[in-house]
DNA sequence: CGCTACGTTGAGAACAATCAACCCCGGTGG
DNA sequence: CCACCGGGGTTGATTGTTCTCAACGTAGCG
């Protein structure tokens, strides 16, 4: 088990920082897509006033599986992923989370999944409690959180699809479609996409092991559907191609 | 395919039917489990109004993955399954619904995944429109449905940790104390539990053919951990043991 | 009294896991 | 500057769990 949540430095409490705005939350960049977005340009110093900023390097755990579920996150930059572990190590990875992303949504005391970057990434922190009172305050927002507690549902059931059901060579094309379509939610190049996490990471998100998701990289270039890049960026050479193996065609 | 939506014969339209009671939601017995357990008495009309009773016999299709969303459902009685389909026939069940417990909630227009009974079941059924007025009115029930959502997202982790993590014997020793835990919760017999879906069905819901399902609950009843009784009922001998198997002992 | 659906069991095949070797690259320290 | 080291990735050989194909049993029902 790595340690390291001591580098987790907490930065940027939500105090004015330049001359043009108040709060670092107005010039929040992906602010449309998170769940902040539900609130008007006059709110937003309320949330601001909750937030602090949380910053993670490459592998840093930002929380672990049973502990106290005090804050809720959301990320502004980077990449995160969420897993669950079996006693004897074995892992799954329950989703990857980039900019606009929630987490931390638990209806127990306790979080049930563990937390941790991918890349160097940027988290917005909220206490729960505060939070809470917002929400009630904000119906609108609470409405968002549940629109985006629907989407995640409805994409953790398109991943039990996956899982019980697809092959090595279909979970895999899902996967490059699933980051390429996310890419493009977010404005960021969708073809050559970025993947940024390790094979073995992507094996634990797919159920495979890191072996599995190599050959069934070189598999898929072979067959002249993608090629690999350097810097881990993947181009969809056949989207249409992929969009037939990943379906099962 | 199997058609006969026009089997499911709609009932018990929310009127006066007794003179104990002014709405069928008032004698409702699992209404507290239930999304309408948020209201108040003096505020179930409100519900009940818009409440219509939809009884479904064995093997009848609620609606499918695709159809228009234009109703959301409260299980009352029974079992439902919910699955979604690849191309040529794969199937994955994403759950098990018993009374309480609450489907049709899509962000999209359309329903994401294919909803059936598994025995002869009773459901409320909530114009979506007319729910979202109610919603908006009652924020306490806004709320317990954001926590119903955390429960459901919640599972759905746990059984992406099955799918793509357990072993076939850790998948279905982990059902059976699922379906164990669930009865449980209902207050029905917890013990010789009830499992009233078919072989088939529970391969689908576990990720597994027929046949494994078949060979693996007859090992762990050679290895004593469960009994197989008539009438679908299987009694769990050593709870004990069986929560170390699903846990990867 | 068959028919059908479901469940069980067996034999063999197959896909992915395991075990193992090797490569490449970046960082570190001699 | 270069040798060493470690982590991640790729590839190969082999194993094994689960799937597939097939036969048969059983229970409910027209």
């Amino acid at each position: 088990m790595s340690t390291g949540a001591d580098k987790a430095a907490m930065l940027r409490p939500a105090q004015p920082r330049s001359s043009e705005h108040s709060s670092p939350c107005e010039a929040c960049s992906i602010r449309e897509l998170s769940l902040c977005g539900a609130l008007e340009e006059h709110e937003i110093g309320d949330i601001a006033a909750i937030t602090t900023g949380v910053e993670l390097d490459h592998g840093d755990p930002l929380f672990d599986e049973g502990e106290p579920a005090r804050h809720v996150f959301s990320v502004t930059s980077g990449a995160v992923k969420v897993y669950k572990l079996l006693a004897d190590g074995r892992r799954q990875m329950t989703g990857f989370l980039f900019p606009g992303d929630f987490l931390g949504l638990a209806d127990e005391e306790t979080y049930a999944y563990s937390a941790e970057a991918v890349t160097r990434s940027k988290l917005c922190r909220f206490p729960r409690r505060q939070l809470q009172v917002l929400l009630e305050r904000y119906p609108r927002m609470e409405r968002r959180l549940l629109t985006m507690a629907s989407h995640e549902l409805a994409a953790a059931q398109e991943q039990m699809l996956l899982l019980g059901r697809k092959t090595a060579r279909e979970k895999i094309a899902s996967f490059l479609l699933m980051l390429s379509r996310r890419a493009e939610l977010r404005g960021l190049e969708a073809n050559p996409v970025e993947v940024p996490m390790s094979r073995n990471d992507i094996g634990d998100y797919l159920g495979l092991t890191t072996e599995t998701v190599s050959r069934t990289f070189t598999q898929l270039k072979h067959g002249g559907h993608i090629r690999l890049l350097p810097g881990g960026r993947v181009e969809l050479i056949d989207r249409h191609g992929l969009r037939g193996i990943s379906e099962g065609g």
